[in-house]
DNA sequence: TTGAAAGCGATACCAT
DNA sequence: ATGGTATCGCTTTCAA
């Protein structure tokens, strides 16, 4: 059971043969399992490695099996918001688990704007089998750069541009925007504002056009926006931003792109004696931890982070199998109305 | 300027060599440029490279180059710790600025507990030349593990365990919070409280001390004590309990172990109409962006983050030159008193 | 079942 | 300045 600490260099699958008395042919196989190696053989080698506190070399070991056994995960956003985002923190929960159970190793690249030469450098030496992309923002070219290396991976939110090169894992936020305007029509409301998110984001465009749509659908008025960055603070002064506005009196209903500019904005109607759900309703979106704790508990939209996390590691190790070769593939899923009591 | 596409297998320097009409060793120079090559070899490598769209095999160059390129950032935390903690944003992104300049890439392993063999299998594989890790909680015993592997390796934040083992750049803690009490006392305060942070943390445990050392020292009571967790919330629960307890009514001085505690409690006072600094002085510590936000602008210590995630890079690029044979340092860096308007 | 040997794709030494 | 070749550490035929 002792395990040698060996002084400076690791030791090499050559130094383990040797000690086991065998060849270093025999004591791959051994190490490996996959292949039949006689018990007495097997016990020497397992036991000589142990001594030796032997390790394979990642990069001989990549180099003739060309591949790594890690994937990345690009974050092509400011470190601030990738650390202040829930959604980040979410996302990386479910690919760590999702990792572990394939046996990958989880590798995160954060991608700042001066960062992209030097992480694409990195991804073309194929130091991961495959990447995963979680992209919010319009003004990256990833989706072309990793469709031109030839790179398995797939994106989570479908990228601005290249969208159609790559394989993607999309939720259908324009969808559930919709969905979030019905639930308040179905409950009287008329006079429907929204909190939008920023307009370079996915996820902020798509919501702001299904709530549009929705309404011009329904034949109400779609012209009272108010634009947030998904925080709380920004759903505050979004909200006062509305009130405040011509007619801002009559608005009976908000859909607010993300649950903390809903909870935003229900301190700002609070602080003026708006009743929630009483004068005015409202419905959030993401269900990530914040919706059950407002008072009194959002409704919201879910938003299936777990669901398209497990669906994109799917995707990614298909893509890998097949040594990328696979047609770009799509799978939208709809997120689910959580009715709480603001509606 | 054009970039071929190469279908499925990225091309070799061979092919570049082949195309270039020259060996694969000039091709390897020219591309590396450490070594003289002909202007015209030069240039016909230089084409060829691009022509094909090459790109150095990361396993074959770090296989020959004993060498990587990259390194590794190891947080030992929960993700949801690290994603809510400000001090692993900052440090991070300071981080991956030290790291560029040095033209490494930076890997960022999340060590789930879960997770820690499959990682410390990828660390023993060399996929990285070296690994910073800030270590936060006392449970792992990371910093034995990399002392055994002898992969260059430095800690941000002493390890509780095997901390003598590794090279560690540290803040002093303990020195600092009594600097805080300082200030307070020189300030006139008698009664000071402290709002400390978790016990099995090391910035929690150490400032902690730090307060009842200088407390004693001055002959002060030290036994008004209150734990949080370092959030805004647990600052204002710890200080309403500070408040309620016996003789809480006394209390003029307060040292939280972090400004959102500071804040938190500036709430609660603010909430029973005790004023800050008039009837209680309050001393923060991290100075990461809500100092100089609350109302009044906190007084606080400033940790020095940047410096320490500098003097680690240098530390570890240090090590990994001497293939991590020097003798493991200790670098203290001593946390500045920014005053502001809470004392 | 086992071992010898051929690569994997680079770099670097040694001649030329 | 350039080309041939050994080498890095491992996996995987191919024979035996």
């Amino acid at each position: 059971m002792t395990q040698v600490v060996v002084n400076g260099h690791a030791s090499t699958l050559d130094e383990v043969a040797r000690l086991a008395g065998v060849s270093k042919a025999t004591a791959s196989r051994a190490l490996n399992g996959r292949s039949k190696v006689s018990a007495k053989a097997q016990a020497a080698v397992v036991d000589a490695a142990r001594e030796l506190g032997y390790t394979p070399n990642g990069a001989a070991r990549s180099l003739v099996m060309q591949r790594t056994g890690s994937v990345a995960v690009i974050l092509p956003e400011s470190d601030e918001r990738v650390f202040s985002d829930p959604f980040f923190a979410r996302m990386l929960h479910a690919v760590a688990r999702s990792l572990r159970e394939r046996d990958l190793q989880l590798v995160l690249l954060l991608a700042q704007p001066g960062d992209e030469d030097r992480m694409l450098l990195y991804l073309r030496g194929r130091y991961v089998d495959g990447a995963i992309v979680a992209s919010h923002h319009r003004d990256d070219r990833l989706a072309e750069h990793l469709s031109d290396l030839g790179l398995p991976c797939v994106f989570i939110g479908a990228p601005w541009i290249g969208a159609e090169r790559v394989p993607v894992v999309d939720s259908d936020n324009a969808g559930a925007a919709a969905q979030a305007v019905r639930v308040l029509i179905d409950g009287g409301r008329r006079t429907i504002a929204t909190i939008a998110g920023p307009r370079d984001m996915r996820a902020g465009h798509d919501r702001l056009a299904g709530w549009r749509q929705e309404l011009d659908a329904a034949g109400l008025d779609s012209n009272r926006v108010a634009h947030g960055d998904f925080t709380e603070h920004s759903g505050t002064t979004a909200c006062a931003e509305l009130l405040d506005a011509d007619g801002g009196g009559d608005i009976d209903g908000i859909f607010a792109a993300s649950d903390l500019m809903a909870l935003g904005a229900m301190r700002e109607l609070g602080a003026r004696g708006i009743r929630v759900p009483d004068d005015v309703a409202i419905v959030g979106y993401d269900d990530l931890g914040v919706a059950e704790r407002t008072q009194p508990p959002l409704t919201t939209l879910r938003n299936p982070i777990d669901q398209m996390v497990t669906e994109a590691v799917r995707l990614l190790v298909e893509a890998i199998a097949q040594g990328g070769r696979g047609a770009p593939r799509r799978v939208v899923f709809v997120p689910e109305l959580v009715r709480r009591d603001t509606v």
